[in-house]
DNA sequence: GTGCAACCTCAAGCTAAGTTGAGGTCAAGC
DNA sequence: GCTTGACCTCAACTTAGCTTGAGGTTGCAC
């Protein structure tokens, strides 16, 4: 195997300092697509070192895999990305975080409000209503500032 | 049980809109305390009604249980918070709030660079380096914006 | 041709923040 | 005094994002 395109899992966990097992979980859940050589062992493209940044980055902005996938799955299937591709992509999340910004800052007003007045009233506080949480639904970890 | 004072977990169920299951949780947790009737049932305070509503003002602003813990233990111990009581609590998470809305400025200003660049390289890239990872420790879901 | 690191799968475990269900008790109105 | 809805405990399950371990195979270098 002397192609120099593609890299063991090891190497690729090495170049991104990611887990060899967060590779392989990122790979179930299709985030990652690998090759398999004869023995069942995976090969990966170099650019899915650039994949796997982009797969950091945007959890840093707080973004869930299953949002990730589906940014990801803008860029082309077959090729390598280009510059432009990622661009793209890049562009994507960057709206996502402003929306997660001016959120926040909406909030921060609430607050200020919330705290002139020192009410935190369930009833009368700008800051929570009932019907905020009316569409939150199912188990799990939720409430990370949809 | 004439008192005025003491409620059922129900009733501060309905008052805030939290599942019961999840006052319980919150008990056990250490963020609420309750007293017990000679049956084994919980009593509550009025007052709780307003730790439960700063509860989910606090989880809205992002932080996590253990967190709220620690800003709860701020109130005074024995009698019913007064409203400057909860003001300084309030200030103390707009200073968090307001870091977080930092830290989310600046990711943006980096991810402005890289789509400029278009690289998202992790050696390259402002947006992402090894060590800001190190520190990243424990199991669990992490990543949700330190 | 053999040794050993690096790979493989699959199952179980972890944290957070709860929910759901089984099986049983309490309290209040009629 | 009894019925019924509200309450109790305890155990198991949920989702997300992984890690850890057991037990077995590959591939490359010497």
């Amino acid at each position: 195997m002397p192609e120099d395109r593609f890299i063991t899992i090891g190497t690729l966990a090495r170049r991104t300092g990611v887990a060899v097992s967060a590779i392989r979980f990122y790979e179930e859940k299709g985030l990652l697509q690998a090759l398999r050589t004869k023995g069942n062992q995976r090969r990966f493209m170099r650019s899915d070192i650039r994949r796997i940044s982009f797969i950091l980055i945007a959890q840093k902005l707080g973004l869930g895999l299953a949002e990730i996938e589906t940014e990801l799955a803008r860029l082309p299937q077959g090729r390598t990305p280009t510059v432009a591709d990622w661009q793209k992509v890049s562009r994507s999340i960057r709206k996502q975080l402003d929306a997660k910004i001016q959120l926040l800052t909406l909030t921060r007003t609430k607050l200020d409000q919330c705290i002139g007045c020192g009410c935190l009233s369930l009833s009368k506080c700008q800051l929570y209503n009932k019907d905020d949480r009316a569409g939150a639904a199912g188990p799990g970890p939720r409430f990370v500032l949809d």
